[in-house]
DNA sequence: CTCGGCCTGCTC
DNA sequence: GAGCAGGCCGAG
């Protein structure tokens, strides 16, 4: 579900409720969440996990690509929302917003009570997230070594992005997709960002010249700001910490937009399968440059 | 690189 | 009842 834009407004909305707490008890419902490999004794790990996150302190936290990096005065929480994770923060016992359920619910798998009078809940349907402590740098460093870069920030240079679709001849879409090409867009923002950038999601990578490459990041960066400014895009899940919904889904211009006309053209909007992910394009608008079409 | 698996819920 | 969904990982 959440892609960057996503999980940037919830670090941003999170960072100035949580910093400066302390994590006063943990429950956590569903151990294999926080389990590195599947365990026989799943609920002792549990209650082990619970118990060395107990009691430390948050300082700040960050984001690289969709990770959450909670920094705490020893160690890392690392949490990852899969598919349909989401993070509430509410006083014990405040109702969330209507539409959702009151928290806690059968799908609210970790609880943090923190100094303050904060509650820190973790909802997650399809169960797909995971939330890892980490006792020190090297192995933040080792869980999130094989990320590529971020796209917001300098080091996505135009000659970056060409070194990871270099020679490859995996389609597009693809490529945009694999978190060590470039970190933190999903299916949502790789179908935009393709649009913007008039690119086939079916095109090689290897087949792109500079002016494409230099044309494809630059999408790429303006569809997440244009997100980020929007908080997001809410189809049915997604909500930040306070409950509130995204508003970019109101400016998608072919994510679940099949059948549709192309806001530029005005031709209908296609749906396939590519790199085994619905995929949606204008064939007018979007061009292989290999095939000329 | 592509596929299947992990989960639950919703739509057709 | 089948197929699909905003993600990722490990197996072939």
């Amino acid at each position: 579900m959440p892609e960057l834009p996503e999980v940037e407004t919830i670090r941003r909305v999170l960072a100035r409720k949580l910093a400066g707490r302390t994590i006063l008890a943990v429950d956590l419902r569903v151990p294999k969440l926080a389990a590195s490999r599947l365990h026989r004794s799943l609920h002792s790990q549990a209650r082990s996990w619970g118990q060395r996150v107990r009691g430390r302190k948050i300082m700040g936290l960050r984001r690289r690509a969709k990770y959450l990096i909670f920094d705490l005065d020893r160690g890392k929480l690392l949490v990852h929302l899969g598919m349909t994770g989401q993070l509430f923060a509410a006083a014990p016992g405040e109702r969330p917003a209507r539409g959702l359920p009151p928290l806690p619910d059968p799908h609210t798998h970790l609880i943090l009570d923190l100094s303050g009078g904060l509650r820190l809940y973790y909802r997650d349907i399809r169960k797909f997230g995971r939330l890892r402590l980490l006792e020190t740098a090297v192995e933040e460093a080792r869980a999130l070594e094989a990320l590529g870069p971020e796209p917001l920030a300098r080091g996505f240079t135009p000659a970056k992005l060409a070194e990871g679709l270099r020679n490859k001849k995996a389609p597009l879409k693809a490529l945009l997709l694999n978190q060590k090409v470039v970190a933190g867009l999903g299916n949502i923002y790789v179908d935009e960002a393709l649009f913007r950038a008039g690119l086939a999601p079916t095109a090689r990578g290897g087949g792109l010249t500079r002016a494409h490459i230099s044309r494809l990041r630059t999408a790429v960066r303006g569809v997440l700001r244009e997100a980020l400014r929007y908080r997001g895009t809410t189809l049915s899940d997604y909500f930040d910490p306070e409950t509130r919904r995204g508003e970019f889904q109101n400016r998608l211009r072919v994510y679940g937009r099949a059948g549709q006309p192309c806001r530029q053209c005005g031709r209908p909007i296609v749906k396939a399968v590519v790199a085994q992910r619905g995929t949606h394009w204008c064939r007018h608008c979007q061009q292989d440059p290999c095939t000329g079409r």
